[in-house]
DNA sequence: ATGAAAGCGCTAACAG
DNA sequence: CTGTTAGCGCTTTCAT
């Protein structure tokens, strides 16, 4: 027989009777231990701690203005490149002891503008991941609450960068040693910045060694994004396939594996994150590994810390390094070029 | 350049001054829409909408004890099986105007317990999926906040399951349709409920079939558990596996593949949970579907609806079903007994 | 070193 | 129908 609804939690004032203490003493106790006596700092601690108490942040920060809390906001909880991330920056708020709440933006502009909002006033800061947000909804949000970008930059907001470009050379000119020369980029999201700067490190290093470059899409950022973007791609005739991200890359290699092309034999997919996923995936996906669980660690503490976040880079953005994961047997094949459409349709 | 730190955001009292009425007119016109005149709710609501009031549901929450928000816990959020889970029910809750806050529980029963306790105020419910806490926890628990419990019951909690005992059943059918006469399950988390569940199931379906039935474990329900699980499983000879989940599943299959051991031509493997992931695992992987995503809704549903939740099941548990989902190529191939090791420890 | 009192943003009686 | 008042749990002056 369960206590079944809520009994009842100890608030400080609980305590404070229970420590025979008034309830700005145990307050003080708890934030500023210099200002009451040892012994009774103890007794009211003690009491707390019997009675299992603990603050109710959401009161204090009505008063203070600051909630202990942050929010993380990602595009897609289910985008395995994430959960990483979101449990670095879960440790690292706890050891500061802050809570950390997370919500999904659903791979929308709005719905991300909105929770946001929603949040605002109840945590300190808010950090978005990969936000799809328009620059206007970006500079509102920012009004409204502290931001931390996560993946993109904005203005002079504080940010944490993973060094796509140096990622995508690798990539390429891993690609161009294996003989590739007409290779594809499957774009991820319409809007997407970091979809921006993986096009134009593609198409940059392409131009720089003579490859023949193609930008497919936009595409969905998902498995199933990416098996609609395979058949595209084959169609175009590449022998060498860069993804967006991981997840599509795993749906062009299904689609690649159910059409019977084979892989790495005929073309060689990169995907772009080295989720976890990416480790369980058959030997043929070469990728580029994201520090996720670092960008992460770095968002909080630069969220905890605004005025260090500014010191770092140049207003504030930290880039972390990326770098080429070549899987053990994805190594030996080239390419033979397959039968090659003309149509350059979007030459990258 | 942008008003970076918080700018100030619109309380309902700046909403009432711009809209010529009383606090508690907008407040009214927000919750007691009828209660006031249109023309003056009109004009509340417009306020409102223009300078982007959304309601401090903290605030709100210190009053009436119901904050509009709904907290969810998962052991791990990196397992695949609960990002859909999660989505499911963020989607749900925003539907019924609540907001979802998210915990990782990372596995550790006191984690999760101080995690819930931390969120008990500032939550109207807290739905614990895959719960790892004790049961005095899970009273504590229960005593300081209306809890919901995903794959797992406790006395009378509402609880939403997934009838594993049932796909547990089907798989075993198929494994012994195949050929299969001596098989193996890798076990999860020591004091993990749902393990238990699937053990006996397991066990029992063995039994009744005349199969040669072996339990292994526990082990770390990941896909660096399954790894090391494979080499002990192929060690006792079992020509099939059933694995905890399919992140461990995953984690045999590559395992085999690295050792070389032909799978399913050899080996079977079995997971439980069909994940997204399992989708994109190469072919041999069979799994075992949970509704993750309905779970999730229906949890939410019994979070903002107890006394409905009281009203479903026995006590307030929904079992959903569960079913095997056979990928096509992993068909055919029975399995030749490999060694047997006499060893039968721990024979389930 | 400690207590009393004011007030954060909001809702729920209680008047009108 | 609408405005006024009290007070949720907490921190923070301001007294003592």
């Amino acid at each position: 027989m369960t206590t079944e609804p809520t009994q009842r939690v100890a608030t400080i004032d609980d305590v404070a009777r229970a420590a025979g203490v008034s309830i700005s003493t145990v307050s003080r106790a708890f934030h500023m231990p210099d200002l009451v006596r040892a012994s009774t700092r103890e007794r009211a601690l003690a009491a707390a701690d019997e009675l299992g108490y603990t603050p109710n942040r959401a009161a204090r920060g009505l008063i203070t203005g600051r909630t202990g809390s942050l929010g993380l906001i990602v595009p897609d909880i289910a985008n395995p490149f994430f959960p990483p991330l979101i449990k670095a920056a879960q440790k690292r708020a706890n050891a500061g002891d802050h809570a950390l709440y997370i919500a999904d933006g659903e791979e929308d502009p709005y719905t991300e503008f909105r929770a946001i909002r929603m949040l605002a006033k109840q945590v300190d800061a808010v950090i978005a991941c990969s936000s799809r947000m328009s620059e206007n909804q970006l500079r509102d949000a920012a009004a409204l609450v502290p931001l931390v970008l996560v993946n993109r930059t904005f203005e002079d907001l504080p940010a944490v960068l993973l060094d796509i470009g140096s990622g995508m050379r690798q990539a390429i000119e891993h690609l161009h040693a294996l003989g590739h020369r007409r290779c594809v980029y499957l774009a991820g999201p319409a809007g997407s910045w970091s979809d921006r700067q993986r096009q134009r490190a593609f198409r940059q290093t392409c131009r720089r060694l003579g490859i023949d470059s193609l930008r497919l899409g936009p595409f969905e950022p998902s498995f199933e994004g990416g098996v609609r973007a395979a058949d595209i791609a084959l169609a175009d005739g590449a022998s060498a396939i860069v993804t967006f991200n991981d997840l599509m890359a795993l749906g062009v290699l299904a689609r690649l594996s159910d059409r019977g092309v084979p892989v790495p034999a005929q073309v060689t997919v990169v995907g772009f994150d080295d989720i976890r996923m990416a480790t369980m995936a058959s030997p043929p996906l070469t990728t580029v590994a994201s520090p996720a669980a670092e960008a992460g660690r770095v968002a909080i503490e630069f969220a905890l810390d605004p005025l260090a976040a500014r010191d770092r880079g140049g207003h504030g953005a930290q880039t972390l390094p990326t770098q080429l994961r070549i899987r053990a047997s994805s190594g030996p094949a080239p390419a033979a070029q397959p039968a090659n459409s003309p149509v350059d349709k979007e030459a990258a």
